[in-house]
DNA sequence: GATTTATGCTTGACTACTCAAGTATACATC
DNA sequence: GATGTATACTTGAGTAGTCAAGCATAAATC
């Protein structure tokens, strides 16, 4: 049998990595009532211009499906965290924006999601993390 | 609003990467009638020294639960790549052991399995790889 | 050696997605 | 300006997991 590859060892490794720290951080962001993924959401509607995105491209940031995002965003709208706003100029479009309460929410939950990240990375030095985004930039 | 840290910018990058290499592993290995899930039981029964193990630690190692590993070593042993045995010191235990058919497709499996990885990773150097396997190794 | 507690695993009910198909709108072409 | 094609989104049906409860067996304690 040959030897498995570095890259392949990596891949596992990180996919592991991956699981375990989703889950401390589903663990934490419950506690505001929220998920990953809905942190996730409300992190690009935070960063972007006007709180705003289109579904399409809110899919592409999180790494999930158009209907994912769709099934994702309802319950958000409904306890008004989110707002469904239309585009003038494109009808097909219904656009996503994070409320002033989701706003106070992301900033809330960014507390506790802060705390965890600073506990999972605790072992490493800030040049150490940066050397580890400039090199993780490069894959795929 | 204060500014991310680069462990928590580390993180989400992280996390969106690993959503996207494992659809794109899964898709090659698709091939293979096999999920990327069934290969990492695989692997890792594969690597042990009777290529069989208890279920509760195929769980740990693969990142689900252990009724996680139940659902997914059925159909695996319905198409007879792996294998129920018992342990004779402790009846509680169900070992799951990868068959010779099971181990020809892990085999067949891993060439899709690491071309995959090496298209992925291919634009960092094997130090860069060496490099990042140590860093992530202080994660969590 | 009976009783309590812990471990290994499975099951039912649920959740968080996915994909394929459908609808509505926009854009391009003739 | 009709017609074909592409885009944005939603929906129904399915899948891959989760968690909590349950059952069987083992280990610890009295």
């Amino acid at each position: 049998m040959p030897e498995k590859s570095l890259s392949a060892e990596f891949i596992i490794h990180n996919m592991l990595l991956a699981s375990k720290i989703s889950k401390r951080i589903d663990g934490q962001l419950s506690y505001h009532g929220i998920s990953f993924t809905e942190y996730m959401i409300m992190h690009h509607l935070n960063g972007s211009v006007l709180k705003t995105m289109r579904r399409i491209e809110l899919a592409e940031r999180v790494g999930i499906s158009a209907s994912g995002v769709t099934r994702l965003i309802a319950p958000m709208e409904k306890i008004k965290i989110v707002e469904k706003e239309a585009n003038p100029r494109d009808a097909r479009q219904s656009l996503v924006k994070l409320s002033e309460a989701g706003q106070q929410l992301y900033k809330d939950a960014s507390v506790s999601f802060e705390h965890c990240t600073q506990e999972v990375m605790g072992n490493l030095t800030p040049n150490q993390i940066e050397k580890l985004l400039s090199l993780t930039a490069k894959i795929l």
